[in-house]
DNA sequence: ATCTATTAATAACA
DNA sequence: TTGTTATTAATAGAT
């Protein structure tokens, strides 16, 4: 929406990005407060700009508290980074050697993300797609044993679940049993069809909602990427 | 941007809101996707919805480095108004702010080349390996075109020294039927028996020296491509 | 979900 | 930075 479509690739002229930024920013920061007020959402942006400003929004009063929400949610535990600062003399020359560092890792994130392939020569292109196919050996190696682990952990609580259903049953039985020989002692006095729904409830509301219960973060929203994720707008 | 205007305010009905909610959440996601690539920033955005429901993105491998050097932030720019009366303080802060960004992006170089990979929830890794999986492909487009355009050029070089060849051989030719025809002149005085040695000479020695002048470091050595340019590695 | 009529966002320009 | 404008993108309402 502007004149001429964008490929969704970091713009390389400096001005053009920090003023596409700018107005990015301030769109993005509008819509996340529409949506929140709209549809009654709660909402926390961050937004690191490239020279480390921070702009944030935040729906409620208190940034922190979504943070801490999302914390809770995600099982996750952060970690509290104390600020240390060693009163050194050396500043300017630490700051330096940050610096460059900073450039090189941000280079090389940008390769590893695919972009700024140009000044490769073949060989290093060669390199890093090796890197990352092995990155990516790896990556999925990982993601499936954490499925894996997920699934047999669900599975081990669908079977503790299972037996205590079994045991409710059988209790159940005994009471019906229990019932059905009061039932013939004092055979007018008691209806005997209250067993049937009790049963079903229990077989089948239960079970869902101690799943969901604990199942909770791993599952959080949908786990589908949108489309627009999967594969970027340019080429 | 729809048919009418809408009010900044709460939407009453329970299901527009949902649809509102869903498709307003995923333009926002995209939206800040699209200012983190574009303009290189690092984003962190956190939606939960009225039932709880919650939906993230993070520019980064981990939405937890982001929020960590957000909390570090916050932390120097309390101290940064506390007291920011020592010109010193800046360069505390700058500091601060280039060691939080040298950690992110060290360990997401680390994520990227599939290390440290346990404290990834599913869903980080799986966005982390379509990542990969999209730059793999950038990566493996612009080998390919770089593969091309070393061929092409090493074909053009190819043909310009073949007829570069073709002169020397005609140029040889006519000297030796020169040579010839002086011979029969002066049948004794000279003998005949140098032009082999010269035509081998120019023929072999001399080429052979040209192309590698010219094709430098490219092809040193053979004109025969390597083995690792007809087959890529990998797949 | 999918389809349009509209509005909103914004890229290029000044 | 701020404003203007031609275009594209997002989306409200309908299907």
């Amino acid at each position: 929406m502007g004149r001429g479509r964008v490929q969704l690739k970091r713009i390389e002229n400096k001005i053009n990005r920090q003023v596409t930024f700018s107005k990015r920013r301030s769109g993005l920061l509008k819509k996340a407060h529409e949506i929140s007020v709209l549809c009654d959402a709660e909402v926390a942006l961050i937004v690191f700009s490239t020279k480390g400003k921070l702009f944030e929004y935040s729906s409620d009063p208190c940034m922190e508290r979504i943070l801490e929400r999302y914390e809770r949610y995600s099982y996750t535990e952060r970690q509290l980074v104390a600020n240390d600062q060693s009163p050194n003399e050396n500043w300017v020359l630490e700051h330096a050697k940050l610096k460059a560092r900073v450039e090189v890792l941000q280079k090389n994130q940008r390769n590893y993300m695919g972009e700024e392939l140009d000044g490769l020569s073949l060989k290093e292109l060669q390199s890093l797609e090796q890197q990352l196919d092995s990155a990516l050996k790896h990556i999925r190696s990982r993601k499936n044993q954490v499925m894996y682990e997920s699934i047999s952990e669900l599975q081990k609580k669908d079977k503790a679940l299972q037996e205590h259903n079994n045991l409710l049953a059988k209790k159940l039985k005994e009471k019906e049993k229990e019932l059905a020989q009061e039932e013939q002692q004092n055979s007018m006095e008691v209806a005997p069809n209250e067993t049937q729904p009790l049963e079903s409830m229990i077989g089948g509301g239960s079970l869902q909602e101690n799943c969901n219960e604990e199942t909770g973060a791993e599952t959080r929203g949908s786990a589908i990427l949108p489309p627009w994720m999967i594969r970027p707008i340019n080429e």
